[in-house]
RNA sequence: CGAGGUGUAGCGCAGUUGGCUAGCGCGCCUGCUUUGGGAGCAGGAUGUCGGGGGUUCAAGUCCCUUCACCUCGACCA
């Protein structure tokens, strides 16, 4: 009976993953759909998870020296069109303003699809010196991508995200931005996410317009499909030039800057969801849950148990995101629904846990059923927490490395890639053409050029030629 | 952008060859009783039938048009 009703809400996450998803998003109350093709409102509870995910990671950039700002949020053509490589990645995604009021606008205005035009432009003005260096940016904004196909999170005409701009004296400490950025990436979707991450280089094909390198962490979904989950990117001197972004080096003399950029969006609330989810719902990280303990009285009309209830909130809620659910639903519906909604972990509380001092947590990654004395809860509550955390974190590092398998010929990739849900790990020549016919035949693209290298075989899988890289394949988002 | 599908109450749906005041379940509101895995009884509220146009004595139903969403593909740096 009861699970018959919970197959109602939500489709089972193996019968059919895409449903499931969308099933997800709707009952967990993230996000309503708007009459914007791809727009989407983020509601309440969607838009606490973003706002503990940007409490989290703005800590962590402001811990390496950066600085927020926030720029506007239209380009005028003429500033879009510098970079000639930038501005045909975008081209065909842009969203233009062509009039303002009544009156048609002489020069069409871009709703930034990202900005680096625009800090290159102020960046521009206000270098001069080397002393002025480095610049190190971030702004939190919407960004707007014309897109042809939109799912909420995953690919969204508006979506939220961070974007770092740094301009540096040199292209060695540019470089090191790069990576270092990409290392705050992953370890915060190590640390607050509990995801784990595949850290690479994209190939050319694959790499942001305007970059010299593009840096990706891709991380696998439930279903085996690649998620890319933020990067970061060295652009060299390549935008400097076209914006003319100068300063004088310390023997007056005019050098051009090197610049980095990076970001991470709302596709990682897409992340959390397809990583740990499962056939009851949604099943959040700790550390970015809205609601990290909710309190379930049980018979709250019995003398006692409220007040009891209410305290324990009061007490937690010095530590934790605790919600108190006393509405008058039954219990059994409320742990269905706290379920469903994803908070890590749950407390019950009924008149015979008020006789013995106690209660009875329940653990959303693993239902694993706990009874715990009032005596020592917010130590044993902080506890258990990290253990949900831990226990998602290795149950989502099992399942990556158990779905990364390799490949030495065509045969065999096809085969995996088209039978095995997951990554391949295969050898490459360097070649684009090689790239491309993988993906015509397979559907799967390059996720990255792994950091950790491996020898898998001399030749690459596609061609037969010296290989130069071990690269990771899958079909992705 | 191509193919297919769907739009009727907050959600899920029914609505016959066009015919009277557009229904059902869940949810919602009020009251009482309940409470350890989606409670029971009683009473109650809620509709631009996606939008626009047309045919007709009469349109949720037929025709044209338009918009959105979903699935698959193409595209997507």
């Amino acid at each position: 009976m009861a699970d018959q009703k919970k197959v109602e809400a939500i489709t089972a996450i193996d019968v059919d993953f895409t449903q499931w998803y969308t099933d997800v998003v709707l009952k967990a109350e993230l996000i309503d759909y708007f009459s914007v093709k791809g727009c989407m409102i983020l509601r309440p509870y969607g838009y606490a998870i973003w706002e503990n995910i940007q409490k989290g990671l703005d800590g962590m950039f402001k811990a390496t020296g950066h600085e927020n700002v926030a720029m506007p949020l239209f380009i005028p053509e003429s500033l879009l069109q510098k970079e000639k490589d930038h501005v045909a990645g975008f081209a065909p995604e842009v969203a233009w303003v062509t009039q303002g009021g009544s009156e048609t606008l002489t020069e069409r205005l871009c709703v930034r699809p990202t900005s680096e035009t625009l800090f290159c432009d102020h960046y521009s003005r206000v270098i001069q010196s080397w002393r002025d260096l480095p610049k190190l940016y971030n702004q939190w904004v919407s960004v707007v991508r014309w897109e042809k196909t939109t799912r909420p999170f995953l690919r969204t005409t508006e979506f939220y995200w961070q974007e770092g701009h740094t301009a540096h004296a040199t292209a060695e400490e540019a470089k090191l931005e790069t990576r270092r950025m990409l290392d705050v990436y992953a370890d915060f979707f190590r640390d607050f996410l509990a995801i784990p991450v595949v850290k690479g280089l994209k190939t050319e094909n694959e790499k942001f317009a305007g970059a010299v390198d593009t840096y990706t962490i891709e991380a696998m979904m439930h279903d085996g499909k690649a998620l890319q989950s933020a990067t970061s990117h060295y652009f060299g001197d390549g935008f400097a030039r076209a914006f003319d972004i100068q300063y004088s080096d310390r023997n007056n003399q005019q050098q051009y800057v090197h610049q980095t950029s990076w970001g991470l969006s709302t596709r990682s609330i897409g992340a959390i969801i397809m990583v740990h989810g499962d056939d009851s719902g949604l099943v959040l990280p700790p550390r970015v849950a809205p609601v990290q303990v909710v309190i379930i009285p049980i018979a709250a009309h019995k003398p006692g148990v409220l007040e009891k209830a209410q305290q324990i909130q009061s007490q937690l809620g010095a530590s934790f995101r605790v919600k108190l659910d006393s509405s008058d639903k039954m219990p059994g519906w409320k742990f269905s629904e706290y379920e469903m909604k994803g908070v890590p972990l749950r407390l019950e509380l009924g008149p015979r846990d008020l006789q013995q001092n106690q209660c009875v947590a329940v653990r959303r990654d693993n239902g694993e059923k706990i009874v715990l004395s009032l005596d020592n809860l917010t130590a044993d509550v902080q506890s258990l927490l990290d253990q949900v955390h831990d226990g998602l974190y290795r149950k989502a590092q099992n399942s990556l490395d158990s779905r990364i398998r390799s490949a030495v010929g065509m045969a065999d990739f096809a085969d995996l890639i088209q039978n095995k849900p997951g990554f391949v790990k295969a050898m490459w020549c360097g070649d684009g053409a090689c790239e491309q016919k993988i993906k015509d035949e397979t559907g799967a693209t390059a996720r990255c050029i792994p950091f950790e290298q491996e020898t898998i075989a001399d030749t690459c899988v596609c061609c037969g030629r010296p290989a130069q890289k071990m690269v990771i394949w899958g079909k992705a988002y």
